[in-house]
This record gives structure tokens, sequence and C-alpha cells, in this order.
RNA sequence: GGCCUGUUGGUGAAGUGGUUAACACACUGCCCUUUCACGGCAGCAUUCACGGGUUCAAAUCCCGUACAGGUCACCA
């Protein structure tokens, strides 16, 4: 029996050959030095902030090159395969901001002319490709049960020997065609598995773009390549669908680092031209233990790129603290060029970090807080409103409704040269402005501070009020008046002169000013108070004023 | 266990034979100040995981050790 006559046995409606995909799928017209990538997600219904690190890097790169960027979605695996998983990652990749020329746009519907993209759409292109590899003996059937198997780890692990099928250990790759084709017809499960060409002892040089080269020992696993369902394993669907859709650079994590020989094996059994390999660091998490370990979908909320989009971080904030751990020049660039966008910034392979690197929350914060008080009120606002009609809809009214207060009060100390930066995410900012709306406004848990007498509470508000506060003063008459109300209380109008002489006096002006903040806001800690006195206007005040004598705790 | 990768302050990191070991975040103190935030100033690694070696000179080169991570599936 011959090797053609197997293959046919086992692809007998398999038909087309190589050489038709490859002129279907043609190369890409593309100008010198184009980047194609892309990124391959399994079908899981959400994104981990690890894969958009690198799904960052991969559509930033073909953008920088006039290339191409594509979506695939490797679903050979239904245990791992999620109903509407796809959307879930389209989505996730939208809420990010990330487009692609190719790809899966929906559960159903992808564009582009290099598909299908979807793997499990791809089974006869996988079994074409197989088929020539037997054809050619340079494929097998193994008709290994998973119990042979494991016992034939045991059996490496007694032995100290290397594990996986290879060798004296790969049974079947010594059987007759003859036999196969016995078992075959018998109905025996099998699947194909990769007749190695490779020698352990021999080595393999990987060309990695951020770590430079290493040096492996050449495969000589007999990996399987077709599964028993038909469907391919990763190292195969990645060879075929990679040199079929003409990707030039493939972007992944670190974790793909020790199969690549497999796989520059596979392009050299297939004589095809390798593409250029690119493995990044693992984004890690630390635990309070001290341990470090992999960011986890499962443990970690942080871990989801969802959750910044439900927090309301803003994209291009996130964009900026991927960007600080994909390239380290990156921070440098941006000091540099302040006005610039970040979509200008190139990235580097080389200045990829090799090491992974810890998630940090608390500079993404940051990077928020910084990038929020540089945008205008109204954009601030249509942010917020954007936000809050997806996740607060109460919240989402009242900005409807007082539209224009609302923008005002968003612009409380914003717009000059050193603004508040005081909001990293949009969740957060309606519950440090509440109580400049009534709706929200709660006469409870009144933060007073160095003044707790109720007597003089009330005393402080009733002149204040009665005597001192007009709706119109300025801003400088407004503070002359406070110092006023300070001399006739007996408080000191002026620090310094209260740092030099506290026992003259019953206390300062940071008592009074906290008494009407308290009484208006609550909060110890506000804004500019006169801002928010202009903004809540003369009925407010009063009644504000009297709810805080009346209901608070003392 | 085999193979591979990594290890610079709390964190992200710059740095590839001679630097006061950048910078950013966080933290601490001070100043400014009607609170907070902002801003300004200052402090924070006697040292680059450890041990050897090469060299006039090493975080930077070599060897070994330790630790961490990855991988060794009919998962990706």
């Amino acid at each position: 029996m011959t090797n053609k006559e197997l293959a046919n046995l086992i692809y007998p409606d398999i038909n087309k050959d190589i050489s038709y995909y490859e002129n279907k799928y043609p190369l890409r017209k593309l100008k010198e030095g184009a980047i194609v990538s892309r990124f391959a997600p399994s079908p899981t219904g959400f994104v981990h902030m690890g894969s958009l690190l690198t799904t960052f890097i991969a559509q930033k790169i073909p953008k920088d090159t006039d290339g191409i960027f594509y979506i695939r979605i490797e679903d050979t695996d239904q245990k791992r395969s999620l109903e509407n998983g796809i959307q879930g990652i389209i989505d996730d990749l939208k809420s990010f901001d990330i487009s692609y020329d190719e790809g899966v746009i929906s559960e159903t519907e992808s564009k582009g002319e290099y598909g299908p993209y979807i793997q499990s759409k791809r089974k006869e292109i996988y079994q074409t490709f197989v088929k020539y590899l037997i054809e050619k003996d340079l494929a097998y059937p193994c008709f290994c049960s998973e119990e042979t198997l494991d016992n034939m780890r045991k059996q490496q692990e007694k032995q100290k020997d290397r594990l996986g099928y290879y060798g004296k250990w790969a049974i079947c790759r010594s059987l007759s065609k003859e036999e196969c084709a016995k078992r075959i017809i018998n109905g025996d499960n099998y699947i194909i598995r990769l007749k190695s060409p490779g020698n352990f002892n021999k080595k393999i040089v990987v060309h990695d773009l951020v770590r430079g080269s290493i040096e492996f020992p050449e495969n000589d696993l007999d990996v399987v390549l077709i599964k028993n369902d038909g469907l391919p394993i990763y190292h195969l669907a990645h060879i075929v669908d990679d040199y079929l859709m003409r990707t030039t650079h493939i972007l992944r994590a670190e974790e793909w680092l020790s199969s690549t020989p497999i796989h520059l094996q596979l392009w050299q059994t297939f004589d095809f031209k390798p593409p250029k390999y690119a493995h990044l660091g693992l984004v890690m998490k630390i635990e309070d233990s001290g341990i470090r370990r992999k960011l986890s979908k499962r443990k970690d909320p942080e871990a989801a790129v969802s959750y910044y989009h439900e927090k309301g971080y803003p994209i291009y904030a996130i964009k900026q603290y991927l960007l600080t751990l994909a390239n380290s020049n990156f921070e440098g660039w941006m000091d540099d060029n302040p006005d610039k966008l970040i979509e200008e910034f190139k990235i580097d392979f080389k200045k990829i970090s090799k090491s992974g690197s810890l998630f940090d929350l608390e500079k993404i914060i940051n990077i928020s807080k910084n990038y929020i008080s540089k945008l205008s009120a109204l954009e601030v606002y249509n942010s917020l409103l954007t936000w809050a009609l997806k996740f607060n809809s109460n919240y989402a009214d009242l900005l409807i409704k007082y539209k224009d207060y609302s923008i005002a009060i968003l612009n409380i100390e914003r717009e000059g040269k050193k603004p508040r930066k005081d909001f990293a995410c949009y969740s957060e900012i309606m519950d440090q402005i509440f109580y400049m709306y009534d709706e929200l406004f709660l006469a409870e848990k009144y933060e007073w501070q160095a003044i707790t007498n109720k007597n003089e509470i009330k005393n402080i508000l009733d002149i204040y009020l009665i005597k001192y506060y007009d709706e119109n003063d300025d801003k400088e008459t407004w503070f002359k008046k406070i110092k006023d109300l300070c001399d006739e209380l007996g408080y000191a109008s002026n620090m310094k002169d209260y740092k030099l002489n506290p026992d003259k006096y019953k206390g300062n002006i940071t008592d009074i000013t906290t008494v009407i903040r308290v009484a208006l806001t609550t909060k110890s800690m506000t804004p500019d108070l006169y801002e928010i006195m202009q903004l809540l206007k003369k009925d407010c005040i009063e009644n504000r004023v009297s709810l805080a004598i009346k209901k608070s705790n003392y």
C-alpha cells in the first residue's frame, strides 16, 4: 500500500491540493515593509488584559507600516468555546477602540478576502494540508488511546525519560500502512500525528523579535496534527492559517515560546517561509502573599477588559498604560511630545520588555486622572454621560436634566493651568459630586471637624447667612466677608497670626469655612467652596443650612 | 524531571565595561493653601538575586548557584 492510498483512505473527500489554496489566497499586495498581524482568540466571551496588550501591539504595528491587522477565531476546541463567545470578544475590542481590517465582525459575519476567519469552518483546508503530509510520509495515523498515552507518560516519569510521543515511544509511527488501513476500515479511533524529522540532539535557533536568538533542541515530538474530531490542533492550524492568510508577524505571549521549534519545523516540512515571531512577556499579578502569577481571568476582576469599560476608565488612558507596558521609552516620548497623539508613537520591538510586567492598577489610575484633568468640562460631561447611559441610568437622567449645571460643576477648578486631578474614572465622578444635586444630597453623616458643638455651628451659620452671605458677591468680597465673620466671632482670619498666637483665638478661618462647607455638602473635603456656593444658589444654601442645624448628628 | 526565559528601589523601568544607577507611579516630610486636590521642594537602591572569575575598571562579559515564570495535552 502506498502513502497516497492511505491518504485517500483517510480523506477520501479531500480532492483539492495545497496549490489550490495558495492561488485562492495570493500573496498580499502591500508596500515594502508592511506588516500583517493578527489577534487569534478562542471564543471565550471576553478579552484578558494580557491579550489586550498583545492585541494592541499587534494592531498598532500594521497601522504604523500600512499593513493589515485581522481577527481570527480559534475555536478548534469545543470545550473552550462559549455560546456568543465571539460577540463578547468583538464587543471588548470595540470598547477599546481596536479596529481591524479583516476578520469576524459578528457571530456569523466577517469581512476580508482571506477567510473563513473561524477555524471550525476551515476543516477542509487543514485536512488538505495534512493529506499532503500523509502522502509525503510526513504524518501518520495514531491509534493510541488516552489510557495508553497515560501509561506511557507514567513509564517515562518512572524512567526519568523525557515526556512525550517521540522516538521509541512513538509506537504507531512504525505501524505498516496495511495495518493502519485495516484499523481505519475497522472503525478504530485515530488521530494524525506529525512524523517529526527532528533530532533532539541537534540545535535549532529561534529568532525572536523581542528576545533575540534562542537556541532550542530540535523538535522530535510527533505532535498531534488532527484530533479525533477531525479538527486540527493549534500547531497545525497556526501554520496553515498564517500561511494562507499571509501573516508576516506572529505576536503572542511568552507561553508559546517553547513550542516555536515545533512551528518552525512545520514551516520547514511544508517548505513555507516562516513569519517573524515576537513573544511578549506575560502580564503578572502579585498576591498579598507576595507570590507572582499570571493575571487570571477567574481570580482577578481587573484582568477582564470589560472591567475598565464598566468602571469608566477613559480608553485613551488605558491605551497609554498599555503603551507604557509595551515600550519602555513611551513615557519619555510622551514627555517630549506632550501635544502629540499616542497614535503617532511607533512601537519598537527591541524596546519591548522581555520579562513579564506586573499589572499596576495604581498606575492606570494616575494616568487616567491626568488624562481626565486635561479634558474640557464639556468633554468630561459627554464621556460621563456616555458611561452613565450604559451603566447608571439614574445618573444619566440627572446629567441630562441638568446639563448646563452639570457642565458647570465639572468645570470647577478645571481648564486652568493646574486643574484638579480627582477623577480616575467616570463611575466615581457622581459619587464625588453628589451633593451638588438635591436629588442625591443626603442630610446625614456630616463630617464636622474641629467644631462639633451644635450651638457654635448654629451660631456661625446663622450669623453668616444673616449678616454676611450675599450671592452676588465676587470671590474676593466673599472671602473678605468670611474673614470679617472670623473676626466677629473670635477666630483668626489670618493663618499666620493664628500660628503665632494660637491661644488668642477660639480657632481659625479653616474651622469656619469647614463648618460652612460641611453644612452645605456634608463633606469636609470638597473643591473650591466659593464656586460650589455660586452653583448651589441662595435657596439651596439656606435650605441646607437649616437642614444641617436641625438634622445632623453632633 | 527535561527544555526555555527572566531576575536593577514597594511597582513599571533606563542603563550593554568607567554614570552622583535616569525617569514615571506609589510612599514620606516640608512649602503653598479657606478643606481636599493641584503645584513646588526634598527624601526614598552604600547598590543592580547570590557566589566565583576575566579586567586597571562590571549592574553591564564568562561560569556556577538560587529564586521566579513558561512549556512538555486528541487546550489554545
